[in-house]
DNA sequence: ATAGTTAGTGACTTTTTGGTCAGTAATTGC
DNA sequence: GCAATTACTGACCAAAAAGTCACTAACTAT
């Protein structure tokens, strides 16, 4: 996010040279992806992201091949690994599926959703026409391997008996549409005051969650409007 | 959206060139929130904006200023009028409150989310930190009204004992998040095949938060998980 | 008809920025 | 030390797109 070495002398010259061939392309993408998710991608300018990594826009053609090739690295670094290891936490689990579910959704606001990596979803969103390629990368694997998530805690509540049975694929969209939205909300209208707290959000969410889940008996007025319903 | 008067003749000569003073500002805008949504505002060229309005570029600017007021004529066109009718719909209102919560979620989507006015959203995000005020704008006129339909709903069934009471103010966005993430999804990604129906979407949705509202017993499993529960 | 008014045009200028490359200096091997 | 290597620089180039304006032609009033 920041050059590393960044010791201005009080005389204002410019901070010594340094030839760091590893931690440059890593620098480069953090900076990239702040860039990318403040500005977009066109109004980004990659002599500022050069200068926020500390180098040159010389270095950073280095490094990248050109502007396409630096979004690419960024959408394609280090989202994977989270996925999988959420996978892993889900194969062994042994509680009650509500408490699966909590898991997952604090567990991914953890993750990601407090992480630089909330940037992610903003910069799909807005820029998957002008990358066709790169959007398809970002489907296949993070979109599928994340409903599949879901969808694997869904189906063992219900198998257990813990859920009702529901259209599970659409259950998934409604469940997953309030975290993305809480961390593209946060990466782009800043004005939700300090008392907009995402863990209370995240609680609210996964209460509603749960007792719209929850196996029991019917609750009225779901189906067909009283005001369309016939004499029977 | 289109040039009225596109009669090109099977000699490919180009159209008669037509002064239409009043028709153009609203053809130039539909034309350019396509374009914005789709390619985001620093990509859209002005050019082929003019070009889908049936004009060319130099008309454009007899009409805006610059690109930065055709933006901001963008966002600001036809938004209000469907929250005022959404307010008046609201106000004299005699059923339940789960068929009140109905009516405003579908018919949003009837009002905003199936015409072009639903890409707006995906704009708005996409764009925020680069047009500041305009978010402003769009905050004060569309989110806050918006939020405050959707409380006064709340308040009604907590009032009337048909929803248990809760968080209203953090159950507000957890309610508006899918019905965003729906219009945002539609205006980015279109890789959700022709299984994924909105008004299915939109139908496990508020089912869910019907279930998720009622007032009843409690729900077990909701405060504290199991695994971190001491014993008592 | 026809002179006057103004909507509309498109070639041109200006600005911006992605991309290049000849040169510089930090580092390494001897 | 000193030469060889190469990470790094920033002035420069070229393309693209915003914005301008002298000119054209559709409409209007008389």
């Amino acid at each position: 996010m920041v050059p590393t070495d960044s010791s201005y002398s009080s005389t204002g010259e410019r901070p010594a040279r340094r030839r760091r061939k590893e931690a440059r392309p890593a620098e480069l993408t953090a900076a990239a992806l702040e860039h990318f998710v403040e500005k977009g991608y066109a109004a980004t300018r990659l002599e500022d992201v050069a200068a926020q990594a500390g180098v040159s826009k010389g270095t950073l053609y280095l490094y990248f091949e050109n502007k396409e090739a630096l979004f690419r690295a960024v959408v394609e670094e280090g989202i994977v690994p989270v996925l999988a290891a959420a996978e892993e936490m889900l194969a062994d689990f042994s509680g009650s599926s509500v408490d699966l579910l909590r898991r997952l959704l604090f567990g991914w606001w953890e993750q990601v959703g407090a992480t630089r990596l909330a940037g992610v979803p903003k910069l799909i969103v807005a820029e998957a026409h002008n990358f066709p390629e790169v959007a398809q990368y970002y489907h296949d694997n993070v979109i599928v391997r994340g409903r599949s998530l879901v969808r694997r805690v869904l189906a063992r509540g219900i198998e257990r008996g813990e859920f009702r049975s529901l259209d599970v694929e659409t259950a998934i969209d409604v469940i997953i549409a309030p975290l993305l939205m809480l961390v593209i909300w946060q990466s782009s209208l800043r004005f939700c005051g300090p008392e907009f707290v995402p863990e209370n959000y995240l609680q609210t969410h996964f209460e509603l969650l749960v007792r719209g889940l929850a196996a029991g008996e019917e609750t009225p007025g779901i189906g067909v409007p009283d005001s369309e319903r016939q004499g029977v």
